[in-house]
DNA sequence: AATGAATGAGACTTCATTCAT
DNA sequence: AATGAATGAAGTCTCATTCAT
């Protein structure tokens, strides 16, 4: 992940990661067997590190507070954020693009997520007497928003103020239920 | 464009563009210098065209208007537009990460775009007779939100709908304004 | 021999032949000491072979008959023989040009086979009344013909009818003793 | 061709035949794709030489000239022999086991040799008034008689008396014509 | 006797870049 | 302006061998 965030996946070589390991280079593909097969590893485990931060906050609650317990997961640069983490889901993304095995397991993570939030966001919705039709537009755009706020602050770091994105995604949540 | 938005900068060689192109690969060093100066022209080109779809449909109308204009500059998956022009952004975007030279064009294009979306979102709001204070937060998650409608398309294609940014992202600026 | 008949040496790894064995890789080197030796033990196990199929068949006869049973040793496909022991052989063939070490047992046995054919054709000859002189250059060509055969069977199959290799060398041998 | 016969296919390195002919090593692969296509143009060079050694002798000449100069062609060790072409044959062949696009054209050479030795055999018969029915196993054995005299000279040197090969193997050719 | 993680050299291959023509 | 052969560095991957357990 740390040589990954730093230069992409392309450019990382695997040389990098078994000396940033403190390893020789052939163990690296005893255990992963290809380049391709560490950047699905990492998928995966950023994947989990996400659903760990959210999980870790969401147990109980209104959906409100679930939703923007969900985006914080995603965005909240403060406590247990990681730009390293940023940077790695932002080169797996790009490498979505072009290798089927790599968006395969990027598209799950993302329809995981889409789901959870048009879940917390049809029943904030309802619990504010609202019809829930918009919590599917309203959950994609809010997916985008995540993904493109990651790809901002790795590929155009000062162009938006740091620590915009969350309270810039909750305005989001907020307009789209208050406005309904 | 068309080899870059298919493989990725890296994946991109300097014999395939050449050979899309109609052309031996030594005459691309003689015309760009290097790679990466055809990555940063690309940068310029994509810049160019999305600025031309927009100023083509804009010159007129009311700030709601000219934010829509500009959205669907960006988004619309009708007439015009071009899924190659959105991998081929997705890819820079990816090398702006790593790439300083890239960066910083990446980095213009969209500091432009997001000013246009402030300015057009505070004259709507202002126009509506409320407070424009939000509009510097809308327009960055509008940003984020066109960033991610693009890196989505390209690396999920069908976990969201197609068809789905615009209006979606239409459905957000609409929910900003109508919330304040 | 399995694994060295179906890719050769150099693409016989020690994994593929020790989980072939059902056992570990390291175990392989514990035994064996280096791949060279598996491949010097190769051969003095396929020399065995040969050896006990043409000593399970030769102990009484005539000379003519001996002949025709050590021919039918290295040839024959029929009961007892077996292309894995074909295959195992030319890939022993083939390092013995580059591997003195190899060279040397694999010559042994062409040695040891030479100096037996060259017996049973000069007693034949004898027994019929005539001259051994041509048991030499005899024994020679046939050696060559066995090799060939061997050699054609795995690399060119499908080239010379399937089963003529027996019957072929027989009239080699027949033609040399009745034309002398 | 000089570092496979010296050191076969697998261990022959792309940087020795680069080295050898004076250049840098990728431009091995600008002109052959890949290491195997060497491999597949060694054969087809290797069969021209084998071709043109038999065309430049014999033109002219009963079928039984026409015989001796095809097996001289090969195996003659007298002016025009090349060591290196021997061995590079069989390498050759070692790598025909077990790849099928080198078995392909090594299959051809083998069975345009194979057919050129039925007609002249076969011609030679009826010239003597014989039955010409052996010449199909009769042309077998001597290709394989070729075959293995390259193997045992490469891989067995000093078993068999060097120059024996050519008087040997037309010994056979003559046996089965004056045995039939 | 046996395992399997670990090493590190070396292989093939790709490719940006250069340059004679 | 254009070609395309040539260079050489760097990449991924394989694998014989070692060794702690």
């Amino acid at each position: 992940m740390r040589v990954m965030a730093d230069r992409g996946y392309e450019r990382a070589s695997i040389k990098q990661i078994a000396s940033e390991a403190g390893v020789a280079s052939g163990i690296v593909h005893y255990h992963f067997g290809s380049k391709q097969k560490i950047l699905v590893a990492l998928v995966e485990e950023l994947s989990e590190r996400i659903r760990g931060r959210y999980e870790g906050a969401s147990h109980y609650g209104s959906h409100r507070e679930k939703l923007f317990a969900l985006l914080d997961a995603h965005l909240a640069l403060g406590e247990g954020s990681d730009p390293q983490v940023v940077a790695a889901w932002v080169a797996v993304g790009a490498e979505a693009v072009g290798q089927p095995e790599v968006r395969e397991v990027y598209a799950q993570q993302v329809a995981r997520t889409v789901e959870a939030l048009r879940t917390h966001l049809a029943g904030w919705l309802v619990s504010e007497g609202k019809d829930p039709a918009r919590s599917e537009p309203g959950a994609a755009a809010l997916m985008a928003a995540i993904e493109g706020a990651y790809q901002l602050s790795a590929a155009a770091p000062g162009v938006l103020p740091s620590g915009y994105a969350a309270p810039s995604v909750r305005l989001l949540a907020t307009s789209l239920v208050d406005s309904a």
